[in-house]
DNA sequence: TTGGTTGCCGCAAATCACTGCAATAACGGC
DNA sequence: GCCGTTATTGCAGTGATTTGCGGCAACCAA
């Protein structure tokens, strides 16, 4: 699986080990396409590797996500995460009544994020946003 | 204090009951001018009514959310909330490092949410987006 | 004012995410 | 290949927020 190596690669660069249980959450991320919850990522580790706490898995992730691996997008009350592919970057739009999800364009936010940074030396983190509010669907105007 | 009348008001209209308890949680995210933590307006709480329930807390804020009545921060790992002003409209960036926050006028963010919903018929709730990053002290790049 | 309806509260337990600590194992050096 | 250093894990516990449930009380109508 492409993607593995660059990673391992940055986790060893910055003095981090590699052990079977970030090569197992690694892995899962990557295979999917698309996010997936910290639990489900939990029962696919377990699968692999009987005795992964689900603690490991929570440390892993942020771990991945501080090194720029892995995005974190909130659904509902839950975290998702998903691999960071600089190819495809994209934010996501999560109906609050539905959990749905959109994806989105950076390019939408790039200049409010330039402003930002001019006006108030303020970094957003724009790879782990998630903009919250309604879909069409849901959207209270849309009700037929 | 002002306001109270209107959310009150809100409040009946929507089907919902004035209680004791939901009376507290309103005078005392009011009287704060800015934001203000859960577990803070329960100890304020307490001091009036000995018996509220930290789930009472926060389903009252939820509530008073829902009806636009108070907006929510996400400051670290906990929530925040503070009296919704239609006439200082204001969104919050915090600093992922420090836990700093920063206001912002919702006219940056105008011209962004425009589009989502033009383009995707999609809703962002603008007036509870905290938006996370690094202020200009923790910013890597700030390293002097 | 009184009574009935039904939304709300307090309590307890569940959920999700995170953290401290002692035991363990990854990795560089011999 | 073996050893020591020290990052990492598993486990248990904590913090923050949410939910289920039975009893209680706010509100409307008479």
């Amino acid at each position: 699986m492409p993607g593995h190596e660059s990673a391992i690669t940055r986790l060893r660069a910055a003095g981090y080990r590699m052990t079977p249980q970030r090569l197992s959450v690694l892995d899962i991320v990557a295979r999917r396409s698309g996010h997936i919850g910290a639990d489900e990522v939990w029962n696919l580790a377990k699968a692999q590797h009987p005795y992964v706490d689900l603690a490991t898995i929570y440390r892993t992730l942020q771990l991945l996500k501080r090194l720029g691996v892995v995005t974190e997008v909130v659904i509902g009350n839950k975290l998702h995460f998903e691999l960071a592919d600089q190819h495809n970057r994209h934010n996501h739009m999560v109906c609050s009544e539905c959990d749905a999800v959109q994806t989105l364009s950076p390019d939408y936010l790039a200049e409010f994020s330039r402003r930002l940074e001019q006006e108030f030396g303020f970094t957003p983190d724009l790879d782990n946003l998630t903009i919250g509010g309604r879909c069409a669907q849901c959207c209270p105007e849309a009700a037929e």
